[in-house]
DNA sequence: GTCAATTACGTTCTCCGTAAGGATG
DNA sequence: CATCCTTACGGAGAACGTAATTGAC
C-alpha cells in the first residue's frame, strides 16, 4: 500500500473530466502514461476504480468510495504543504521567547514591534522570568529561545552576546552618592543595600563584587525591580540593577547613576538548545536581534 | 509536491523512533535507504524536518507542524484502504435494488433474506417500483441493478433472464371460470376485464392478448395488485395477475387459475446498466439471484 | 574506539514517452 | 475512418543496498 501524491491527483482529475486524455492533459503525462497511473492506482488499491471503454469513462461503486478518500487524502496534502509554505514564507507562524524582565520591559518590545510591523501574521509570545527559568524553558522547548544575563553551558546550549550592559546605582537624589557622575564599587563601603532574591542573575553576579565592597546588608531581598525601587526610595538603602531596568525602579526622588567598573557589566545574551533549529519565524527575529544590537551597545 | 504513502510512514516512523536505524528497521529498508528517504521528503517539502546528528535525531518546529499533517494524511490513506477491503470482502456496503411490486412482495424477500443472513454487514435496501420507473432508477444510478418483467433496451442495459412468469386468471370462486384447471384467453371472451394502469408491464404486455380475445373493459384502471383483488371480489369483473402478484391480491372468495397460453407468461429479468460494474456487494447478490432461478421455474 | 547517520557508487527497477494495437461509433 | 484508451518497448531516472566516510561521545 503506497499510494503517491500523483495517483491521487490522477485519480481525482479522471474522475472530474471523465476523459482520460483531458486528465492526462491537466496532470502534464501523456496519455499512455496516464493509463498506466490508473492501471497501477487500480492494482494497488486493489479495485477497479474506473468503468472504462474507449468511449465512456465512470467510477465504479469502489471508485465512488474512493474518490471521498482521495478528495480528504489531496486536501489534506495541500494542507499539510501550504502551511509549511506559509509557515516558511512568515505568513503564518509563532515566536515565544523567555525573557529577564528587565530586557522584557525595556528593550525588546521596541524590537519586537519591529518584528510585528514586518511579519504581521506571526503571534509573538514572551514570557518574562529568571534566568535560571529561562534557560529551563528553553531546554523544554516552551520558548524558540530565550534573552537573559546568564548564558547556558555550551554543552546544551548555543549562546550569542548581544551586548554588555552595565550596572547602575540606583539611590536618592538626597544622598551624597548621587551628585557623582560615576560611581565606584568601593563608594559602597558600609552602605546598606537592598538585594534582589539569589536566584536572578544580578544577585549572583553582583554577589562577589558586593562583599569585597563591604556593602551593609538591608535584610531585603526582593524578586521584582520595581520592589527595589519602593525600598530604595523609602530609604531601605542603595541598590545595583541593570541599565535596562532602571525604568523600572526608578521614581520622582530617586536616581541611577552608572557604576565604574569592568566587571559590573553583565552579557546580554540570546540562548538557544544546541543542535535544534528554530522556526523560520524564530530565526528571523533571531537575526534581526543579533543585528539591532548595536543600537544600544 | 508529490508526497508518497511510503515517505509519510517513513516521516511518522522516525518521529516516533527518533533513530533512524530501528525507523529504517521498521520500514523494511537499510539505513542508509533510509536516511536518503528522510532526504528526499525534506527537500520534496522544502524545509528540514530533523535536528539530527549521529547521535540525536529530533523534530524540528517545521517537523512538529508538519507531523500533524502527516498523522492526518496517513490516517485516511489507512482509512481509505480499509473500507476499500471491507467493501471488497462484503463486510460493510449497501446494495439497491428497483423491484417489480410482485416480486418484491412475494419472490425476492425470501431471497434478500438469505444474502442478508450471508453478509450482515451490508445494508439492503429496495424501491418497489413500476417497470419504467424501474428502468429509470437504474439508468440514473440509484439503484444497483433491477428486476422487473420488462427489460431494457440492449444498448443501455443489460438483461439477465431469471425465469419465465406465468399468468393467472382472478376471479370469484362463484365465477364459472373458477371450476376450471387452466384458463385459455378465450375463455374471456366478453367477460368484464379490471385493467391495471397503462405504465405497468402488466397492462403493455397483455394489451394486445386482451384485445384479440374482446374482453370487455370494466372501466377500472388501477395501479395497485390490492386493488385489483378488491375490485374483483366486488364484482367488477375478472383480472389477469403475474403468479408472483397473486399474494397481494387473493383474498376470501377469490381464486387464481393459470392461463395456458405461450404468450401469457412474462420475463423476470434482471437489469442493469450496460458498461457499468455493480458494486462487490451487488455482484453478489445478482450472483446469488441468478443461481436461486431454478427454485421457482 | 565505537556507534550512528550519511555519502559514494553500482545495480535494479520503476516510470515515462513514442509508437503500434484494438475497440467503438 | 476517426477517436480514444491500451499495450509494447526502449531509455532515462529514481530508489535501493553494500561499503566507505564522517561525526559524536
Amino acid at each position: 500500500m503506497n499510494l503517491s501524491g500523483r495517483a491521487i491527483d490522477a485519480f481525482l482529475a479522471l474522475a472530474e473530466t471523465r476523459r482520460f486524455a483531458l486528465a492526462a492533459k491537466r496532470c502534464h503525462v501523456s496519455p499512455s502514461t496516464f493509463s498506466q497511473m490508473i492501471g497501477r492506482l487500480e492494482s494497488q488499491v486493489g479495485a477497479r476504480l474506473f468503468d472504462r471503454d474507449t468511449r465512456n469513462v465512470s467510477l465504479t461503486p469502489e471508485g465512488e468510495v474512493f474518490s471521498h478518500g482521495a478528495h480528504r487524502i489531496a486536501a489534506e496534502m495541500r494542507a499539510s504543504m501550504s502551511e509549511l509554505r506559509e509557515r516558511a514564507n512568515r505568513r503564518i507562524g509563532r515566536v515565544t521567547v523567555a525573557v529577564t524582565p528587565s530586557l522584557a520591559s525595556d528593550w525588546l518590545p521596541q524590537r519586537l514591534a519591529e518584528y510585528q510591523q514586518i511579519n504581521p501574521g506571526i503571534a509573538l509570545r514572551m514570557h518574562d522570568v529568571t534566568s535560571g527559568r529561562c534557560l529551563e524553558l528553553i531546554l523544554r522547548g516552551d520558548v524558540d529561545f530565550g534573552i537573559s544575563a546568564q548564558p547556558g553551558q555550551d554543552l546544551e546550549f548555543e549562546n550569542h552576546l548581544l551586548f554588555m550592559e552595565r550596572y547602575h546605582l540606583l539611590c536618592r537624589k538626597t544622598d551624597p552618592l548621587a551628585k557623582l557622575p560615576e560611581i565606584r564599587l568601593r563608594d559602597l563601603k558600609d552602605r546598606a543595600f537592598v538585594h534582589m532574591v539569589r536566584t536572578g542573575s544580578v544577585r549572583q553576579q553582583m554577589m562577589p563584587l558586593l562583599s569585597t565592597a563591604q556593602v551593609r546588608d538591608s535584610g531585603m531581598e526582593v524578586a521584582n525591580f520595581g520592589t527595589v525601587g519602593g525600598l530604595v526610595a523609602a530609604g531601605f538603602g542603595v541598590s545595583i540593577v541593570p541599565e535596562h531596568a532602571i525604568g523600572l525602579c526608578l521614581r520622582p526622588g530617586l536616581v541611577a547613576i552608572p557604576v565604574k567598573s569592568p566587571k559590573a557589566v553583565r552579557p546580554v545574551t540570546m540562548i538557544k538548545r544546541r543542535g535544534r533549529s528554530l522556526s523560520v519565524a524564530a530565526a528571523v527575529l533571531w537575526d534581526q536581534l543579533k543585528l539591532s544590537k548595536r543600537s544600544v551597545g
